[in-house]
RNA sequence: GCUGUUAUAGCUCAGUGGUAGAGCACUUCCUUGGUAAGGAAGAGGUCACGAGUUCAAAUCUCGUUAACAGCUCCA
């Protein structure tokens, strides 16, 4: 006998050999239905799989992530069988379950599988569930598996199984597909009740751009048809949020094919907005002890040559823009930072200068490959709300910190509740990507990860994706269908200061080199107002918002009325806007709650009358008459405890 | 850049080898109304652009441009 410890720590005792399926029907009957994979000691397992010790196990059900992820992952399998049936010859990458869903990479060599044929493949899968095969899993040794993987002809599975330790490889076997696989699996293929196949795209085998494309299929599955209309649904809601749609319906933006593709051009509604956004930081960037300056959109080529810009990214850039003059080249600047170096070296510097904030809303030019476009998150042209911090190595830590503080301002004035941290340090191997100094690169690390530990903030450390000049900190948030795109990024750098050889007299009368810091609380104005829109679906913060106010006149009687209170708002600095359309008051009412206007307010005779508007609250219906002059200072008031706390 | 998909009216979309349709928006008229769609009439499109096949191309083929999903990239 052998003691299973659960969860709640009761311990109960089963045979040696027991599975976690056993387990779960000597509980309930309707558990063992239910179940989908068990943790046994930490470990996610096959609910087939026997147990021969004394154990702690945990039953997954679909609302645990194990257990939709062995769901999942059992119906990429099931894709392959499917794939295997009707593309004979295919071969087989990887393919595990994702977020949401799952996905294969397959190479089916001649054919091509387009999305078309997804609905052939999805019936074919529902065809082979419905035969509800068991999995079965076997040890393997390597030069076995090599053996018949290769005698398959199965190069991918090859190459994954030479880089395996012996006597930890393991195969899954559903009817006629094997699958070289550590698991864990569904005991069957039988709960796979609906199936979805959502995409089929390219996708580089092992992530590498100089190896072969493979054809990536996404999918998604469920126990119940019931759940997958349910995530259509919401991803069709989802969908609805989108700021490429919404930045049309509202006027904010627009794009031009004649003026060229990633180069957004700001409507006047969308300008207004993003205007008070800039103030908005500027603001409190004043409190923080910034300075505001202004460069040009063009430095000469020398300057990226000594940043190191040049040699890096010059090829892959806009190229240089030539003048009459010969040999002279200049470019568009691709960030501000040379130029903030430049400003710093206009006059010499004292420790006592030290910190040195120099912010600026400096719009840079970046080649992005084409196909990395993406309505305003990634686009040509856009504007970092940048500001560069030139201070001593000992003020490094507070600076961070207190640009850190910034950074959670705009995030609560703003409600992004689900932000999540990222620190980015170098590559733990490949380090000849990097410039600087080592010992330098060192103190920056070690910085960012206490000023984390100092604010509090759960950070998830990544190697290998700083940037080449220095690790960052930076925030990042998900977009309405689950991307996650980066914001706020706070970025230590030795290695500028070091190339433009910035100095400041230290009180030992000796010369040293400043350190910079590189921050942009909102990233960009352009991908910041996207990750906004996506996350209001346009119903911005009143303080923000293009129109507050709409003024609706009951009959055409009562435009005049209607321009005057306008009027009297506009006077109060409230943006108010008049619907005179010849059409009946239930039918303006609906089109301005979808036009997403915080406030309607509806005049007839009655207010007309007694200088008085009647009230409705977007989504929240009639809020009763009040003096127009009343409901003015409300307004404002409720503008100015938005945006004055912070 | 790569793989796949798409491009028809201001917007959302239907359509098809015989030179274009709906709903909404827009204009005019009727209606003058009290908290989520009143009625009628009208105007609006070289069917993204360029070539080819064909008696005939918006429709089929190729190329270009742009967009969408994913991969790669992101100073």
């Amino acid at each position: 006998m052998i003691k299973i410890t659960f969860p709640d720590g009761s311990v109960r005792e089963y045979n040696e050999g027991v599975t976690g399926l056993q387990i779960a029907e000597s509980i309930s009957s309707r558990l063992a239905q239910d179940v989908l994979a068990c943790g046994v000691n930490g470990e996610t397992w096959d609910l087939s799989r026997p147990i021969n010790n004394d154990a702690s196990v945990v039953l997954y059900k679909w609302d645990d992530e194990q257990g939709k992820h062995a769901f999942w992952h059992t119906s990429a399998h099931l894709l392959a069988e499917a794939l295997q049936e009707l593309y004979p010859g295919i071969q087989f990458g990887i393919g595990p379950a994702i977020e949401n869903g799952f996905y294969y990479d397959v190479d089916p060599g001649e054919a091509t599988i387009k999305e078309g044929d997804l609905a052939d493949i999805e019936k074919k899968m529902a065809e082979l569930a419905a035969k509800k095969e068991a999995l079965v899993r076997q040890d393997i040794a390597k030069a076995d598996a090599l053996k018949m993987f290769g005698d398959r002809g199965e190069t991918y599975k090859c190459e994954l199984i030479s880089e395996l330790e012996d006597g930890h490889i393991t195969t899954y076997t559903q009817g006629a597909f094997t699958d070289l696989c550590r698991g864990p699996h569904l005991t069957s293929t039988a709960p796979i009740k609906a199936i979805k196949l959502t995409a089929v795209a390219g996708a580089y085998w092992r992530g590498q751009e100089d190896r072969k494309q493979m054809t990536r299929i996404y999918g998604i599955s469920f126990p119940k048809k019931k759940m997958l209309d349910e995530y259509l649904a919401l991803m069709e809601e989802a969908k609805k949020r989108d700021h490429r749609k919404i930045g049309k319906e509202m006027e904010l933006f627009m794009f031009s094919e004649t003026v060229g593709k990633g180069l957004p051009m700001w409507l006047p509604k969308g300008t207004a907005l993003r205007l008070r956004l800039e103030d908005f930081l500027k603001r409190i960037q004043k409190r923080f002890g910034y300075q505001q300056v202004m460069t040009p959109h063009i430095g000469n080529k020398q300057l990226y040559v000594t940043s190191g810009h040049y040699a890096k990214y010059g090829k892959d850039s806009f190229q240089p823009i030539h003048t009459p003059e010969e040999n002279e080249e200049y470019l568009l600047k691709p960030m501000n930072c040379p130029h903030h170096c430049e400003i710093y070296k206009w006059q010499p510097r004292s420790y006592k200068d030290l910190p040195l904030r120099l912010a600026e809303f400096g719009t840079v030019y970046r080649y992005e490959q084409s196909g990395e476009l993406h309505g305003l998150t990634r686009v040509r042209s856009f504007t970092q709300d940048d500001a560069h911090i030139f201070c001593r190595p000992d003020q490094v830590k507070d600076e961070f910190l207190r640009v850190m503080d910034i950074i959670f301002i705009i995030f609560r004035a703003l409600n992004f509740e689900n932000f999540e941290a990222q620190i980015s340090l170098r590559d733990k191997v490949n380090r000849e990507k990097y410039i600087g100094s080592e010992e330098n690169w060192e103190r920056a690390e070690q910085a960012i990860i206490e000023a984390c530990q100092e604010k509090g903030l759960p950070a998830k450390i990544e190697y290998g994706e700083a940037a080449f000049y220095g690790p960052k900190l930076d925030f990042m948030v998900k977009d309405a269908i689950g991307r996650r795109w980066q914001l706020g990024t706070i970025q230590v750098d030795y290695n500028l200061p070091e190339r433009f050889q910035l100095e400041y007299m230290g009180s030992d009368n000796q010369k040293h080199r400043p350190v910079m810091i590189h921050r942009a609380p909102f990233g960009s104005m352009e991908r910041f107002v996207a990750v906004l829109i996506e996350h209001t679906g346009g119903k911005f913060p009143l303080w923000l918002t293009p129109d507050q106010v709409v003024v609706l006149p009951i009959s055409e009687k009562f435009n005049d009325y209607a321009k005057e209170v306008q009027a009297y708002l506009d006077s109060q600095d409230i943006r108010a806007i008049v619907d005179d359309r010849n059409e009946k008051i239930g039918r303006k009412i609906r089109d301005n709650e979808m036009k997403r206007i915080p406030y309607l307010l509806i005049v007839g005779e009655k207010e007309a009358a007694n200088g008085e508007v009647s009230v409705r609250k977007q989504g929240e219906g009639d809020q009763g008459s009040k003096k127009i002059e009343d409901f003015a200072k409300i307004l404002n008031e409720e503008v100015q405890n938005m945006i004055n706390k912070y």
